[in-house]
DNA sequence: CTGCGATATGTTCGATGAGACATATCGCCA
DNA sequence: TGGCGATATGTCTCATCGAACATATCGCAG
């Protein structure tokens, strides 16, 4: 448990749509597929941080959750889909690991698109409400678990 | 109680991004509020049945809510703004009503601009996931009560 | 001044979901 | 062959949420 904190981290982090950099955290985009579950920010970090670590415990770690949450969220992802988005293996060497399958992939590159071209198409309307709100404070950056 | 089901309902009463008119529903955009709260499709169709009705009581029937769950969505929103998005009175020859403010109604049209233009951003992308899923059927259109 | 309809608010109960533990299993490697 | 580390799963508890029920209040109309 050391190869946690990967250092490439290509894209950001966080599943926020707030059109700056830091602010209120404003906007979030959620996929809903067709099962009842959806994809949102908390799983497609998760998603990132398997490929990144290649293990679901490490990511569990990473995101602060527990190994059960990380793997039964793993497991409402496979079970969407027709294939599995990330493959997993028990044993050896190193206890065993996981890591993205190409759809995996697939599927994180086509959310961190709807992601990036979400936020720019708000842009204008996060900053029109943001100076509606009440709060006008900065406590937060809950980064949804 | 007969005023409920308004004529001219401007625009997609739906809060969804599907990217076609049809299909198994996907795409949900929310709003992450400072407070906590967040302000997604069910409010916002709230929102609007109340304009549309001009009582919390008959948009909560129309949303097929208890009046007591529209009222605290309701509660939410206007302590998450500095000024109320929706204006109350009691009593009178009808017994009373809700009415949108100005700031709501810039809150709500802020929110369908979000909602066309982000749907229209992640058009692409929406399509290629849906050839990865899973169930290929239509079983849906829960409409987030 | 009494009744009506809608707002405003509290309480209670069942379902749902997350968190905390507790194991079981697997495949390498010393 | 026994230990290690990670996956895989079950169970229990507790907080939270929503549905349902129960009132209380208000202002006008009759």
């Amino acid at each position: 448990m050391q190869a946690d904190e990967a250092p490439g981290a290509a894209f950001a982090r966080d599943g926020r749509l707030t059109g700056e950099r830091h602010g209120p955290a404003l906007g979030h985009l959620r996929i809903r597929l067709d099962s009842g579950t959806s994809l949102g920010p908390g799983k497609a970090n998760l998603l990132e941080a398997i490929g990144e670590t290649g293990s679901i415990a490490a990511a569990g770690r990473r995101m602060k959750m527990s190994y059960k949450r990380a793997w039964s969220l793993v497991e409402d992802l496979n079970a969407a889909f027709r294939e599995p988005l990330v493959a997993s293996s028990r044993g050896g060497s190193a206890g065993g690991g996981a890591a993205l399958t190409p759809t995996g992939e697939r599927v994180l590159v086509a959310y961190r698109a709807m992601q990036a071209s979400a936020e720019a198409a708000i842009a204008a309307e996060v900053a029109e409400l943001r100076g509606l709100l009440a709060e006008p404070g900065f406590g937060d950056m809950s980064d949804e678990k």
